[in-house]
DNA sequence: ATTACATTGCGTCATAATAACACATTAACG
DNA sequence: CGTTAATGTGTTATTATGACGCAATGTAAT
């Protein structure tokens, strides 16, 4: 892949990257895709680099599917990182040395790279975190306990949760998260994680339900300890009406 | 300006841009700051390129100041857009030829540029347009009227223009748009223009006094027609901290 | 079997926010 | 001096929210 991109640099754009945050939810943990470069002991958000015959938004698809195998999820540009020293450190003489990159190719890579961040909510059961190539680990990591990361990428991630959460109360969530039938407590707890704040279950049931988004299906959870809870699916058709027009209008 | 950077292409960001969507408010109109240059028929938005030793937070505060001659004030990066084909016609060869710029020299001028966007909120009455060069004007265009606009630089203003509207909801505005006294009702046209939707002037009132950032003075406008409304400011220190916290929490 | 217990489902009530509207007040103008 | 078109203040019905109570349900311990 890097190879690939310091013999052909020519056919990406310069200068230029994309990170992408993926958002999975799990044993009541909002968990993030990681990646680890042995060599390196810090861990980085998958990322790639922008053909220059691709949308960015394409390269961004490229980026999720490939670390993830899926595509048509919910995938978001965020924002945009651009510090002048934000990977001074990444690419230095060092480290080419260390890949054995020749400095003439590889200059370009220890110039300033601006990044663009994505962040992707994806079904964690239906991921295979797929590693590229022998030396690297792809894990899913509980967002609470994410290692120190390269670079800025502590910052990106801490944006993408931020931008989550104000998009939470402007648009449903949840559809691309958790499986197809869920409950309303699971449900809560994914809010609950996300907001990382207690809400009250009574008032959550109100709440969600009356946005108009969910069927009650006539089927319980099995194999729970205690009371089985209902069982909910998303009504797409409604929830794509919901998350195009926003809820919570405000003024 | 676009002679420095073809001379020194080395020493900006390549392929990547700035633009700035700059919004102010007068004659109860949103305005917009437009520019055009006078070989061509069709008006842009102010931008520019990332200087290699400048953060683009940095590079964007020059645009606007460059053009406006104020700083300090809101902007805010909102998207960016890095469709393939975005600025395919803008640089063509005949352009090049056009401007007398060898073709050797401006090649990488006819590359996909992806550019970030910005947009500010600036006081109208502080602001002298400022044309750089001879051959360019600036002006402010009411929103509703702007002419066509080169590139993507329409689908840039609307996204810019959606974000407003959106983060509304979110945060308080008016400071940086409006001059230092102000009325109610003139802070109301403000947000129906924004939302492009009339609001009802008593609830409105309640809403936005509630929110707890306005202080009432002592003095009315003068020299209006019909009975003169009462003048406000805003109470900077809870304005930001409602702008640091947000307001309309959701959840 | 019976009971304890944690969790779900459904409901209540007080309070706050919102939408819709009525009426008095003010200043310019003919 | 009354008309007019604004502003300032208040009222009411409806809806949304926050803080709870209590019964129902299924698991697990006795």
């Amino acid at each position: 892949m890097l190879k690939d991109i310091i013999d052909n640099n020519e056919n990406y754009q310069p200068g230029l990257s994309i990170d992408c945050v993926i958002f999975g939810f799990h044993d009541n943990q909002l968990k993030v895709l990681l990646i680890k470069v042995e060599r390196a002991n810090k861990w980085s958000l998958p990322g790639g680099f922008i053909p220059v015959d691709q949308d960015i938004d394409t390269a961004a698809i490229t980026v999720l599917n490939s670390r993830t195998g899926v595509d048509g999820v919910f995938l978001r540009q965020f924002a945009t990182f651009g510090k002048v020293d934000r990977n001074k450190q990444h690419f230095d003489k060092k480290t080419l040395e260390y890949l054995k990159i020749e400095e003439a190719k590889g200059k370009w890579l220890m110039r300033r790279f601006v990044t663009i961040g994505y962040y992707a909510l994806v079904d964690f059961s239906k991921i295979l975190p797929n590693p590229i190539g022998r030396y690297e680990i792809v894990e899913w990591i509980d967002h609470k306990e994410v290692p120190e990361l390269i670079l800025d990428h502590r910052e990106i991630l801490d944006k993408a949760l931020d931008t989550l959460r104000t998009e939470l109360n402007l648009m449903p969530i949840g559809y691309n998260l958790l499986p197809e039938k869920f409950t309303i407590p699971e449900l809560q707890k994914l809010y609950e994680t996300i907001l990382d704040k207690k809400l009250d279950r009574r008032n959550f049931l109100r709440k969600i339900t009356n946005i108009g988004i969910l069927t009650k299906l006539d089927e319980k959870k099995s194999n729970v300890a205690h009371k089985a809870p209902n069982l909910y699916s998303f009504d797409k058709e409604k929830y794509d009406e919901v998350l195009k027009n926003g809820l919570n209008q405000g003024w």
